[in-house]
DNA sequence: GGTGCATCAAACCA
DNA sequence: CTGGTTTGATGCAC
């Protein structure tokens, strides 16, 4: 199809977007510009309300955007629905032309719900034990559309939820992108966040209600329609890449990946050609390990059929040709394609789960064997088709690396931390073959920032709680107070919202060390690599671990220049003005208390510093600029003088070796009182590159 | 159309 | 720390 050649040419080398230009970013640090304090902006629910398709809260549109209307040159932006490359097209008279019915549908549907395209329909007060006021105006629905589940999501009984988050719920819009990938990170993004804030809310009331967030907040989404992709379709699911991760389950139910939400198997029923009869199709397979799949070749999975397999003893029994064996099988004789998703371990984390999305698979054969336990199960062996880009293998690999760092080649630096870091930082080069000994610019690699305090900040109070901060042990913790009266993480380290600034405890705080309130202190915990990405954009960074929405990534790490004195042009100072995380805050938090006396205070709080990495520096100073990064930056304190660090966090789950990015903001007019003019590049826009298809152009 | 059941995930506890 | 136990949401099947 038309648009292949270039996407090969992008996908070939460094897949993910490829960034634009080392550091450029030159106005100053300020915690937030004012204008667009979202603790004021989104807070009251009232004022939120938003009927669906009219992105009203939606950050993208903002008047930040508009200022770049054209962008003369070298937006590369590409079409994304080129990013599916139909599997189907010559593919040797595949039978499953004669679609699955509910896969009629053309396989570019746009996910967005056109079957609510009435406005009343969507009830987004939708709230408790009242049932929804579905309006029954399936005259409008087409026969498909209301075969779609959303029907039957809306009757469904709610699972119980304090009322805040009805209102909280009452704030999403689905999706209102047209690009697939946008609304599948979008949707993502609100799972992760309203997972999050479930955990955060549930953890402050003792009755222990708090168990399985993300059921929770999977339930949620349905019950609010906010789920895309609903028609489950053979083939590729739009706007969800190979090599995509999941941390659960209802992760890839809500964007349509895998609806079971714990069959392995997920089919639906297809008509026969001709004979007018119905038989199901698989449409994916989870191989998750839970049956022994044969997991040594990474293009061949042989998989175990469902069923037989009950935990009481007396009711195993051999497996039946039904259900999803019935319809893998079919599967294999219309040798229609699978969608696989591998589990993997997380490596942070022993008990839980990744799910990797290795792309398409054909059945290529089927027998049945005595498994242990003496029962007969079903046995499929898929092949992965040709000419997708690199899934599983990529995890594999990386796996190795991180297991044996020595296996890794094109390695110009084994550690450019020069152990600095707790974890080797590796400097590769395997972009260019002629110049393998390309390094960067001379630095010091330093991990933080030493301040010189010309104007110590105000102390924060330390807490008190005896061995770690608890919500539900101190309501009266001073840290949690600072923080709107929550941690800021989860218990497993994760921001939970993006704040103006987030306190963790300090030096005088009588917690612990292992203290939750303490995570970007800690520092790294990835093993990172700088990468040689091209000309285009050189230096990048990206993780040989998976990176999970919320976690910390790292500090910008520098100096820190007094810029009443200083003033130089600096292409590695750190710029405060990027605003690519706001829309990450639209699943989280939006009914914070609404004068958050906190916030507003921090707004007072601009620094006679910025932070250059020019000199010395982390991995941080080659992070690349995304207009639809998969960073967020942090002002963080604790302790030390009050100088907020700027952290990174991770807005969405990365994949192992995917780029990492953020937005480095528009500079143009985002310079405080006080700089303007200090740094003439600072009002030089530079061209982007970053490919995504809300690229501004330039930043 | 309601309801049961099969699926086995994730979190917790012993 | 592991392995068993518990509690589940969904969607097909009846």
């Amino acid at each position: 199809m038309e648009t292949t050649s270039q996407d090969e040419s992008e996908s070939d080398e460094q897949d993910q977007p490829l960034e634009a230009k080392p550091l450029r970013s030159l106005a100053p640090m300020l915690p937030l510009p004012m204008k667009y304090d979202v603790a004021t902006q989104s807070t009251d629910p009232m004022l939120v309300f938003v009927t669906p398709f009219r992105p009203c809260t939606s950050p993208e549109p903002s008047a930040a955007r508009q200022p770049l209307p054209k962008s003369p040159a070298p937006l590369r932006a590409t079409p994304v629905s080129a990013a599916f490359p139909m599997p189907r097209p010559g593919a040797g008279g595949d039978p499953l032309e004669a679609t699955p019915v509910s896969a009629a549908a053309p396989a570019f549907r746009m996910p967005r719900r056109e079957d609510e395209s009435s406005e009343e329909e969507y009830n987004p007060f939708f709230c408790g034990r009242k049932k929804p006021t579905r309006l029954k105006t399936a005259g409008k629905r087409t026969h498909q559309q209301a075969e779609c589940s959303n029907a039957r999501d809306m009757k469904r009984r709610p699972t119980q939820t304090s009322l805040s988050l009805n209102k909280e719920l009452a704030t999403f819009t689905p999706s209102s992108s047209s690009d697939p990938t946008e609304s599948v990170q979008e949707t993502l993004t609100m799972f992760d966040s309203l997972r999050r804030r479930i955990l955060q809310l549930d953890e402050n009331r003792e009755d222990a209600a708090g168990k399985r967030a993300d059921l929770k907040a999977g339930s949620l989404m349905m019950q609010n329609g906010l789920r895309i992709n609903n028609l489950k379709t053979v083939g590729p699911v739009p706007g969800v890449e190979v090599g995509d991760i999941f941390f659960f389950r209802m992760e890839m139910c809500v964007v349509g990946l895998h609806a079971p939400a714990m069959a392995g198997i997920d089919y639906v029923s297809a008509r026969r050609g001709g004979s007018g009869t119905d038989e199901v199709v698989a449409v994916s397979v989870v191989s998750s390990g839970g049956y022994e799949n044969d997991d040594t070749d990474s293009d061949v999975l042989v998989y175990t059929g469902q069923g037989g397999s009950s935990r009481r003893r007396k009711d195993k029994h051999d497996q039946r040709l039904e259900r999803g064996n019935l319809a893998l099988m079919n599967s294999m004789e219309r040798r229609s394609v699978v969608r696989v998703v591998r589990g993997a371990q997380d490596p942070f984390c022993r008990s839980s789960k990744i799910y990797v999305y290795d792309g398409l698979y054909r059945v290529e054969g089927s027998w049945t064997e005595r498994a242990r336990d003496g029962f007969s199960v079903f046995k499929y062996k898929l092949r992965r088709e040709p000419g997708q880009r690199d899934g599983i293998s990529v995890w594999k690999m990386a796996e190795r690396w991180r297991a044996d760092p020595v296996t890794r080649s094109h390695v110009v630096s084994a550690d450019m931390s020069s152990s600095a870091e707790k974890l080797p930082v590796c400097l590769v080069n395997d972009a260019d073959d002629d110049d393998e000994q390309r390094v960067p610019g001379r630095f010091n690699y330093v991990t933080g920032v030493e301040y010189e305090y010309p104007r110590p900040l105000g102390k924060t109070k330390p807490c008190k709680c005896p061995s770690v901060c608890l919500p539900s042990d101190d309501p009266d913790c001073s840290c949690a107070r600072l923080n709107s009266g929550h941690l800021p993480y989860t218990a497993c380290g994760l921001l939970v919202k993006r704040v103006p600034v987030l306190y963790e405890c300090g030096p005088e705080c009588r917690c612990s060390g292992n203290c939750r309130n303490r995570v970007a202190q800690k520092g790294v915990r990835l093993r990172f690599e700088v990468f040689w990405t091209g000309d285009a954009c050189g230096w990048g960074v990206r993780s040989w671990d998976p990176i999970r929405a919320g976690a910390f990534v790292c500090e910008y790490a520098g100096q820190a220049v007094d810029v009443s004195t200083g003033g130089e042009e600096d292409e590695y100072a750190f710029c405060a003005s990027g605003e690519g995380w706001r829309w990450w805050n639209l699943g989280a938090g939006l009914v914070e208390e609404a004068s958050d006396g906190d916030a507003a205070e921090n707004l007072e709080e601009r620094l006679p510093v910025m932070i250059s990495a020019r000199r010395s520096g982390n991995v941080a100073r080659f992070l690349n600029h995304s207009c639809s990064p998969n960073l967020l930056w942090q002002p963080v304190r604790y302790g030390d003088g009050g100088y907020p660090h700027v952290m990174f966090f991770a807005m969405r789950h990365v994949p192992p070796m995917a780029q990492l990015t953020y937005d480095y903001g528009t500079t143009r007019g985002a310079a405080p009182p006080g700089f303007q003019g200090k740094f003439p590049n600072a009002c030089r826009l530079k061209p982007c590159f970053c490919g995504s298809t809300s690229c501004r152009g330039s930043f």
